[in-house]
DNA sequence: TGCTGTGAAGTGCTTCACAGCG
DNA sequence: CGCTGTGAAGCACTTCACAGCA
């Protein structure tokens, strides 16, 4: 399928609900479950159970973008799976850096499956001295004050914030300073950035806070 | 505060949106932050703006639980706090085990908020024969066909999934055999439990994808 | 007077139900 | 005949607006 393809098929310019993105990218993820699996055509049906919504949702979810249904057969897979990942703006190279090389930074850098989604880790940043320098999956850790010159260097567009709490603030404000357009925030605190960043937090406690709500109330009965 | 009083203020037992609990966990990470800073009373206006949310928003989700503000002042820090964490269950030890001794696995198992926060990791998994027996920030980590026995001898009520994909499922099965109660799953990938297990799923490229829409919106304009 | 707590109104997402097409 | 795509209905969350209390 190409690009011009999938263009024509975008006759929607209505606003899509944040939730339908997010359900989006949990379609892609069981697609390619499904693909691997050697399933070549899926209904909405199945496709719904296994992502734990609504079998009409994911209709009206996929319609947002096009019609990519087949009447009386359903979704192609790896079609679908193209369709989406246009539709999402992830069928191309991101480039992003990196802010704040410790433990989780490092985990970050040596996650293989940014590069195979797309999202490069290019650039690295610290403020640590006896940090800057060193190689860390074989990319070089370099100054923050660097990085203006670095994210326009190498086109980077996002930025990741993996820095102590304390310190999650001024990488933020470092990273809005050299450009970035958006940022993934895996410090536990809330940033603050102009109106047009966009920001996406990653935050584990609040994860754990639902559980351990859901189980009190559980155990309340 | 006593626990005491602050039972008597839970007059609704009507249903709590999913998206209150969220802000809950928002609301206590500003109200911290402020306390840090030395602020002893807020009202619900600047508290909502430094959440990013509306103001009666504020005061609903908050009174879902009790009426923890003062008219004509707004609400105490610190008893606000005590309330909030109290509500979600929070004010407390959580045990809990981490299966995937890995980058990310031990990033978190160096993590020092997940103690500071009550979440304990006091079992670390792994299937890797050269892994078992490895001590990880003081802890032993031990084989996955142990986690019965592990789970019940410390207490332990939510695993932490830090697993490769394709073993996260596996990683479930045993967690639930095993008898927790609730999961945080880090895996890029959807896993089949039970009805009444609670499943938390944090999936960084789910957040990224969505920066990548929004960035790729504005750049069509 | 100032700010909370809350019924009522508004808004937007979800689900239903079925026409329409392969 | 089966399954998609979609208007309409339903439902839940959000925001408004103000009574009520410190």
């Amino acid at each position: 399928m190409t690009g011009t393809e999938l263009m024509k098929s975008l006759p929607k310019s209505k606003h899509i609900p944040r939730a339908t993105i997010q359900r989006l990218a949990i379609y892609i993820q069981v697609l390619e479950t499904l693909v691997s699996e050697g399933v070549e055509v899926i209904s909405s049906d199945p496709l719904a159970k296994a992502c734990d919504v609504n079998a009409s949702q994911v209709r009206k979810d996929l319609a947002y973008f096009g019609e990519f249904g087949v009447r009386g057969v359903g979704y192609y897979v790896k079609s679908l799976i193209a369709s989406l990942t246009h539709a999402l703006g992830i069928d191309r190279e991101w480039r992003t850096a990196l802010v704040g090389v410790g433990n989780l930074g490092k985990a970050m850098l040596n996650h293989p499956e940014f590069r195979m989604r797309g999202f490069n880790i290019v650039g690295a940043f610290d403020c640590d001295p006896f940090k800057i320098g060193e190689t860390v999956h074989g990319l070089e850790v370099v100054c923050t004050r660097r990085m203006k010159e670095k994210v326009d260097e190498l086109g980077i567009e996002i930025g990741i914030i993996t820095t102590p709490t304390e310190r999650a603030q001024r990488a933020a404000q470092y990273l809005v300073d050299a450009g970035v357009k958006g940022i993934l925030n895996f410090a536990p605190t809330r940033i603050k950035v102009p109106e047009h960043i966009y920001v996406e937090y990653v935050d584990f406690f609040h994860h754990l806070y639902a559980l351990a709500f859901n189980i009190t109330q559980d155990d309340l009965k």
